[in-house]
This record gives structure tokens, sequence and C-alpha cells, in this order.
DNA sequence: ACTTGATCATTC
DNA sequence: GAATGATCAAGT
């Protein structure tokens, strides 16, 4: 069980240098230092890892609809990565709105937003190790440059495009260049509202906006190079 | 090997 | 059910 704590970082600096002050331990002395139990796997604590380094961070903690930083206005990201600094998985960003259309556009979208400034913090956690030996990389502040600005929103309009015209369901995750839209839920049987060509209301799976890896490899590959 | 689709825990 | 945090694992 991880619960909130009181070390709130009070500048952007002071996040950053906190959070690449980690750089190198691994998750198992993160944990012990937090006095945090380390599951053995993380087939039922899918979202530990990222939980760890909020509290550890001083993320204002729960699910909230604002950013883990909110005076900051900083999203925390981990991201899992193999040893030579390729992310191991997509990165999730927001649900997808499939109702309420009327009016948004990129610039007050939620994926816009979400990605303002993010602090990635990569995780060396290949499959085969063990959950506490995975270390924590070099964190880094991004802030999409104007192409790669350009290129998320040409891919949300592309997906939100589809959805207003009532084609949810013929989206799959091979649309989108950069950013795909999957399943995002508890399970197959959960169920949201959306309209279908018809315009006609209807129950269908919950997804969400998500990086697809060669993108977010490139932000890792680039950071890497610049410091 | 890699991607897409499915799933897990917790909180509100 | 929706939002937070993601990874698992089947399919190609």
């Amino acid at each position: 069980m991880i619960t909130p704590k009181e070390n709130i970082p009070d500048s952007e600096h002071a996040l950053i240098t906190k959070a690449q002050s980690l750089a190198g331990f691994t998750l198992g002395e993160i944990a012990a230092q937090a006095g945090i139990e380390v599951p053995t796997n993380l087939l039922r604590d899918k979202g530990w890892p990222g939980l760890l380094l909020e509290h550890t961070l001083g993320a204002t903690a729960g699910s909230k609809p604002e950013p883990d930083f909110p005076e900051l206005g900083i999203e925390l990201k981990t991201i899992p990565i193999n040893r030579q600094g390729k992310p191991l998985e997509t990165t999730f960003v927001s649900v997808a709105p499939f109702t309420g259309l009327v009016g948004v556009n990129w610039q007050n979208s939620h994926v816009k937003n979400k990605l303002k400034r993010v602090l990635w913090v990569p995780i060396v956690a290949e499959r085969e190790m063990p959950v506490p030996d995975r270390i924590v990389g070099m964190p880094f502040l991004w802030s999409p440059s104007p192409e790669e600005e350009a290129l998320l929103a040409n891919d949300w309009q592309e997906l939100i495009d589809m959805i207003v015209l009532g084609e949810v369901e013929n989206i799959s995750g091979k649309h989108g260049q950069v950013m795909q839209l999957r399943p995002k839920a508890a399970n197959s049987k959960a169920k949201t509202d959306a309209f279908d060509k018809h315009g006609r209301r209807f129950k269908t799976l919950p997804r969400g906006f998500y990086l697809k890896i060669p993108f977010t490899h490139g932000l890792i590959k680039k950071y890497l190079r610049v410091g």
C-alpha cells in the first residue's frame, strides 16, 4: 500500500534534481527507503512503479483530473525500457472522449494538456529482471517540439474524426503514426456511451490514447544525447 | 519479435 | 463507471 507523502517539491528544478538523484538506484532500494513492500511481479500491481515514483517525488496521490504536480503543471510518467533505452510498452495518455465532442479541438484537448510538460522517468525493466532489481534511468523533463506536437495533433484529429463520424468500432491500434487508440478498461465487458454512424447512442468499450513506442523511443534518444 | 487487444488495483 | 497508475499476454 502506497500512501501520500508530504515532501512536495517547491520548484521545477527541485523536482528534476530529486528525480535525477534517483538514477541508478533500483526499485527495491527506493521502495526500502520509503518503507514500501515490493510486489513479486506486476501481474496484480501494474501501476506499482508509477505509484512508487509518485510517492518518492511527492506527487499528489489519488485519481484527480489534474497534473501530478499541479503547482508546476508537470505530469509524471514512468516508462519501462530495455538496456538499450528502448521502451518496452506504449504509454497511456488519457481516456478518449466519445461524447461531448462539440467544440473540442486539439488546442483544448485533454491529450495536448496532459503532454504539455512531462517528467519522464525511464526504468530499465526487462521482463526477466526481478521487480526489485529494476533500475531507474535518467529522468528528463519534456515538452513537445513543434514537430512532435504536429504529429500528435494529426493523429488526435484523425482519431477524433473517426469517433465523431461514429466509427469508433472501426478504430484499431494500427491507426495513428505516433499515437493510437486502444482499450482502456477493467475488462472487455466494460461499457461507455458513444454514437454510431447514424447518430444513435450505444454502448462500447472505453478506449484511451497511447503513445507508440517509436515516438517515446525518439524522446529518450533525443534527451540522452543532449542531456 | 512486436503489436494489438485485454486486463489489474485503487479511489471517488 | 470513470479516472488515476500501467503491464500482461494472445495474436500476427
